[in-house]
DNA sequence: CCCCCTTATAGAAACGTTTTACTTCCGGCG
DNA sequence: CGCCGGAAGTAAAACGTTTCTATAAGGGGG
C-alpha cells in the first residue's frame, strides 16, 4: 500500500514533479545527469505511474478495447493474438469484451469501454446497427472494424470477402458432385452468416441450380454443440448430399453427429467448414474449410487503429478486404 | 468530442455535482424527485462517467487483470469465459494479458496492470517466482492464483491436482498394457508440466517400473506444432508403447505426426492428452484426456477475487483444489 | 563586462470525479 | 415554544498526473 507518487520521487531526487513527469514522457527534454538521478529514485522507491491520473490529465489513455463475438472460437483467439502482439510492445493494455452474439452484452461492453476512455476500439460487431459505434466516435474514441466491412467512408475496416468465401465453398461442394446442399448457419443477425449464405446461392445459381433450394438450418449459436443439434435435425428431415457450415465449430459438431449416426463423410455427405481453425485439420475426418488471414486481421486492424489515434491529421482511412482461400481435405474428397 | 462532465449534468438538472455523484454511486441517498431529474439530464446529455477520474479519486478501479500463459489454448479461453461471465454483470472491465510462457512478457503485463491500478489480478503464473506477485500486493492489488496452488497462506488460489492427474493418466496407459512411456511436455519452467511428470513417475513406481525410465521430451511451447516436432523426434529415436502429453494441444500434434508417419493409434502407440478441450473428442482418433473444471476455475477464482476486494475484513482466503477426471476415448482403447 | 539567448527546471493550474464537512429545512418531542 | 435530529443537498478539497508559463542558470558574442 506504498502509494509512492511522483512527488515522492521528485523529493527523493531533489527535483520538481514536473521534471519527473518529463523523465517519464519526454526523456529527451531533461539533462542526462538529472534523468539518471530521477530514474534511480524511481526504481529505489518502486514508483509506478498512476495510469488513471495520467489519463485524466492527458486526456487519453494507453488502453484499447477489443470486442469480439465469441472468445471461445479459435478464430477470434487468433485475432486477439495478433492484437496482443502489436499492442504489448507499446505498453498498451487491452480490455477484452465478449459479446457472445448478444447486442445487449455488446452494448454493455461498449459502455464500459467508453467509461474507461479507451484510446480506440477494435470490434467485430454482433449486429448491423452502426449508430452504437457512432456514439463511441462522438466521445472521441476511434473505431476499427474487424472482420467486417466499413459502415462509412471515414472509418477503417479490415475484412474478408465472405460472399466470395461462401461461393467458393459451395462451388467446391458442387464440383464434387453434390446437387443438394444444406447451409448450417449461426444467427442470421450476424453479417458473416448472411453473406456466406449469399455466396452459397451465387454458386448454386452459377451451377444452374435454384438458389432457393439451398436448405438453411439456423443454429442459435456458432458452437459445436449447436452444430450437433442442427445435424440431428438434418438427419431427421433427410440428409442432403453436402453440408456447408458457417464456421468450423458448427462443422465439427455436424461431423460428430453425422459419424455418430453412422453417416459416412464424405461418401454420403460432403462437409465444409469455414475459418480453417487449427483443429479443422486434426478432426476425425479432416475438415475442408475456407482459410482466412486471421492473425493478420488482428495485427493490421490494430496498426490502423493506433495510426488513427496517434496521427489523426495524416491518417488515411483504409478499407482492407482479404480474399479467403479454399483448403480441401478429406471431408470433401 | 462532447466531453460532457458531471458538472454539465448538475447544471442541467439544477443540482450540485455532489448530488449527481450520489445519484451515480448511492442512489438511495437522494430524493426520488431529484434522482429522476438527474437521470433525465444524464440521458439527455449522453453523459458517460469518466472512469479514470473516478478511479483516481475513489482510489480503486472497476477493472481486473487476467494474465494467462497462452490465450490460444482453449483451456485458458474457457477460464476466460468463466471470468467474463462473472465480471460483466458488474460492469467491471477485464484487461487481458498473454504471457506466452515468457516471464519477461508476464512482467510487462503485470506492470501495465499495476499502472492501471486494477482492483485485482487473476493469474496463471508462468514461473515460480512469488516475488513479482508480492510486488502487486504491495500496491494494494489483490491476487488470486488460477490453476496454481497458493504461494502463501494469505492468498486465494484455485487449482487442480496435477500430480494426481499425471498419475491417473499414466496409470491408465499402463493398465492398457504399455510398459514404455514417453512424456511430451512443455517447458519445465511451467509448474503444471513438472507436476504432471511427477505424477507420471508415481504411477510408474506404483506399477513396479523405474520412474527414471520415463522418457521426457521437452517442447519449447505447448502447441500442436511443437507436439508434431516432438513426435518426429520420438519416431527417430524409437517409439514407446504409450505417450502422455502435458496438454491436448501437444497431444493433437503428436497424433497428427504419428498418423502421418503411418503409426497406428492406439494399436502401436497409446496416447493421452490433458485438459479435455472440446476438440479432443473430435480428433481423428478421439483423444483420451484428463478433464478439469475449467470454466468453474475462472468463475470461482473471480468470485474469490471480488470478495477479497469488496470485503477485505471478512474475507477468508481459500485454497481450492479440484481433482481432474479421466476421460477414456479411442486413443487408449 | 554586460546583455541576450538557450536550455533546464520549478511552480502552479487543471483534468473530472468522490467525499467530507457543513448548511438548510422540517417535523416532532420535551 | 424552543431545540434537537434527521434528511437532502451544497461547497470545497483532494486524488496524481501533465502541461503551460515563468524563472534561473549558463554561455557566447558584442
Amino acid at each position: 500500500m506504498a502509494m509512492v507518487s511522483i512527488k515522492d520521487v521528485a523529493a527523493h531526487a531533489g527535483v520538481s514533479p514536473g521534471t519527473v513527469s518529463n523523465v517519464l514522457n519526454r526523456p529527451g527534454k531533461v539533462a542526462p545527469a538529472t534523468r539518471e538521478r530521477v530514474e534511480a529514485a524511481i526504481s529505489e522507491l518502486g514508483f509506478v505511474r498512476h495510469g488513471s491520473a495520467s489519463t485524466l490529465r492527458a486526456g487519453h489513455s494507453r488502453t484499447i478495447g477489443l470486442s469480439v463475438i465469441d472468445i471461445g472460437n479459435p478464430f477470434f483467439t487468433e485475432v486477439a493474438a495478433g492484437v496482443e502482439d502489436v499492442v504489448s510492445e507499446l505498453g498498451y493494455a487491452v480490455i477484452l469484451g465478449n459479446s457472445a452474439g448478444s447486442q445487449d452484452k455488446e452494448d454493455r461492453n461498449l459502455r464500459v469501454l467508453a467509461e474507461h476512455r479507451v484510446r480506440g476500439v477494435l470490434i467485430t460487431p454482433s449486429g448491423e446497427d452502426p449508430a452504437r459505434l457512432d456514439r463511441l466516435r462522438e466521445h472521441g474514441i476511434s473505431v476499427v472494424l474487424v472482420d467486417h466491412p466499413a459502415h462509412r467512408p471515414d472509418q477503417c475496416a479490415v475484412a474478408v470477402d465472405d460472399v466470395a468465401g461462401g461461393r467458393a465453398a459451395v462451388a467446391h461442394l458442387l464440383s464434387k458432385g453434390a446437387r443438394t446442399v444444406a447451409y448450417v448457419t449461426g444467427p442470421l443477425t450476424i453479417r458473416q452468416c448472411v453473406e456466406r449464405r449469399e455466396g452459397a446461392k451465387v454458386a448454386m445459381r452459377a451451377a444452374g441450380l435454384d438458389p432457393d433450394d439451398l436448405r438453411v438450418a439456423e443454429a442459435a449459436t456458432m458452437t459445436a454443440r449447436a452444430g450437433e443439434k442442427a445435424a440431428a435435425d438434418l438427419i431427421a428431415e433427410g440428409l442432403p448430399e453436402a453440408v456447408f457450415c458457417a464456421n468450423d465449430l458448427l462443422a465439427l459438431g455436424v461431423l460428430r453427429a453425422l459419424l455418430r449416426s453412422g453417416v459416412r463423410v464424405p461418401e454420403e455427405v460432403a462437409l465444409m467448414g469455414y475459418d480453417d481453425i487449427d483443429f479443422a485439420a486434426a478432426s476425425t475426418v479432416s475438415l475442408s474449410s475456407m482459410r482466412q488471414p486471421t492473425y493478420q486481421l488482428g495485427r493490421i486492424a490494430t496498426e490502423l487503429l493506433l495510426d488513427e489515434c496517434d496521427n489523426p491529421d495524416t491518417h488515411a482511412h483504409q478499407h482492407i478486404m482479404f480474399q479467403p482461400e479454399l483448403v480441401a481435405r478429406e471431408s470433401t474428397q
